[in-house]
RNA sequence: GCGGCUAUGGUGAAGUGGUUAUCACGCUAGUUUGUGGCACUGGAGUCAUGGGUUCAAUUCCCGUUAGCCGCCCCA
């Protein structure tokens, strides 16, 4: 800890030992459903051409600006630059394009985990190396799609035991019609930035969206009188949008409007969604978010294809699992150790071993010379279930001691019913 | 990137301008080798890091690093 190389870089964690069963508990579970809803697992390289993400997330964002990690490699013979993959959709849209996806049936449905790269200011639920899990339905139009996203996540969500969920959903707009609602927008304010505070003034060039974002009180009221972009939706827009609200409605997904919520990456067209649990009502830590994204693929050069997707924040969302207190299975452990008592024993230990073996039973055995008082420590400190003990004694007549760890209860077994009998144990639980 | 708060053994916490810096849990060795989780007795910590003030700093000041909070942004 002394040591500056001893520090975990910034924004990383590890993930010890006692973790995991939250981790695999939340892997499994959305790979179930992601798996039973049609969704086929892909994994993309860590790094891609930084231009992927150029293109793809959008030159002006904050994720592109600043927050980017290029690759610096020894040999500088490359004319493209590789960068760590700040999210998933790009690279899964890229990998449609490579491998010919477009000629799969239609839509193909994707989904991701792995390792994102943010060069952000940590803070709790906010990393540098964080996990996400992402879904993606490439190739369909229709509001079908947008629903079974959104459905998807809900569905990920609730099988992980929250129960309250807050979803806000907005629309966007497209090419056409969301230039001319920016428009508007700006005309609106042109006239009142001197009212607004200078977080708005800065938005009002760099990001208009953002305008409606602000949580600052003396630009509410200017805010509140804003141009709405539902209203300024073309009709193909505005259609898609009902619909994907008729099949939230139909299938008793609640949801929230907002016309407020606008997202930071350029690709997203019409629907875009968050989804937080309930406690967190300042949507302050987004467990997911996502949204459709008609001309990603068609800007990284393939043909036009529309999209649909979101990423869901495994960290946080582990987080809230560990404070919930959802309980999980933890991941079977070592369930029977043998101990021996002199060499005499050795035979018959390493007989039983195999038995278990077979049995498909955790077995842990090392010969030893310890006192059976330490090697019976030992046994506890694994948190096995059973102790088979063999002596001298019980080597000679073809026994074995099965102590349950547990309850402290001991009896004389034959090898053969010693086995047996631990095995009913394991299958009768299971 | 900007502003603020924090930093004591593996973990969680006390505490002090000056002899061997507390406590719990954990870890480890043992309590004379055929019975563990209890109990008892031992063991291990250069008070994040670099510098300054001081006769003296873990305690005061500054830089660095990291964590947390707000902004920004996002998962």
């Amino acid at each position: 800890m002394a040591d500056k190389f001893l520090q975990k870089p910034r924004g990383t964690k590890d993930i010890l030992p006692t973790e995991q069963p939250a981790w695999s508990f939340f892997q499994s579970t959305a790979e179930k459903v992601l798996c039973g809803l049609g969704f086929g697992k892909i994994d993309t390289p860590l790094f891609e051409d930084k231009r992927i993400f150029e293109r793809g997330v959008g030159n002006t964002t904050d994720i592109i600006e600043k927050e980017i990690y290029l690759i610096e490699s020894a040999v500088d013979d490359e004319d493209s630059k590789l960068a760590l993959r700040p999210e998933g959709t790009a690279g899964a849209a890229r990998a449609y394009i490579e491998n010919g996806m477009g000629s799969w049936p239609q839509p193909v449905r994707l989904f991701y985990f792995g390792q994102m790269y943010r060069r952000e200011r940590p803070q709790k639920g906010r990393f540098r190396e964080h996990r996400q899990i992402g879904a993606e339905i490439i190739g369909d139009w229709s509001a079908q799609s947008d629903y079974l996203a959104i459905m998807s996540a809900v569905e990920i969500l609730k099988k992980l035991g929250f129960s309250d969920l807050n979803i806000a959903i907005n629309s966007i707009g497209c090419q056409e019609c969301r230039p001319n609602y920016l428009k508007k927008l700006k005309q609106y304010y042109s006239d009142k930035l001197d009212k607004v505070c200078d977080d708005c003034r800065r938005r009002y060039d760099s990001n208009p969206l953002r305008l409606l974002d602000c949580k600052n009180e003396q630009c509410q009221n200017i805010k509140a009188k804003a141009p709405q972009i539902l209203d300024k939706l073309c009709p193909e827009c505005r259609q898609h949008f009902q619909d994907t609200l008729q099949y939230l409605d139909d299938f008793g997904i609640k949801f929230d409007l907002d016309n407020t919520l606008v997202r930071g990456l350029d690709y997203y067209t019409r629907t875009v969604f968050e989804i937080s649990a309930g406690n967190d009502k300042a949507r302050q830590t987004t467990l997911c978010g996502g949204g459709r994204y008609d001309n990603l693929v068609s800007i990284l050069g393939g043909p036009t294809t529309p999209a649909v997707g979101w990423g869901m924040g495994a960290d946080r969302v582990v987080e809230l699992l560990k404070d919930n207190n959802v309980k999980m299975l933890p991941p079977r452990g070592v369930e029977v150790v043998i101990l021996e008592i002199g060499d005499t024993a050795k035979k018959v230990c390493r007989q039983i071993f195999d038995n278990f073996e077979k049995e498909d039973i955790n077995v842990f055995y090392i010969p030893s010379k310890d006192s059976l008082r330490s090697q019976l420590k030992m046994a506890s400190k694994l948190n096995a279930d059973f102790a088979v003990i063999v002596g001298q004694q019980e080597a000679l007549n073809g026994s074995a001691i099965v102590r349950d760890l547990k309850s402290s209860t001991q009896e004389d077994l034959s090898v053969a019913s010693a086995v047996e009998m631990i095995k009913e144990k394991y299958t009768k639980a299971s």
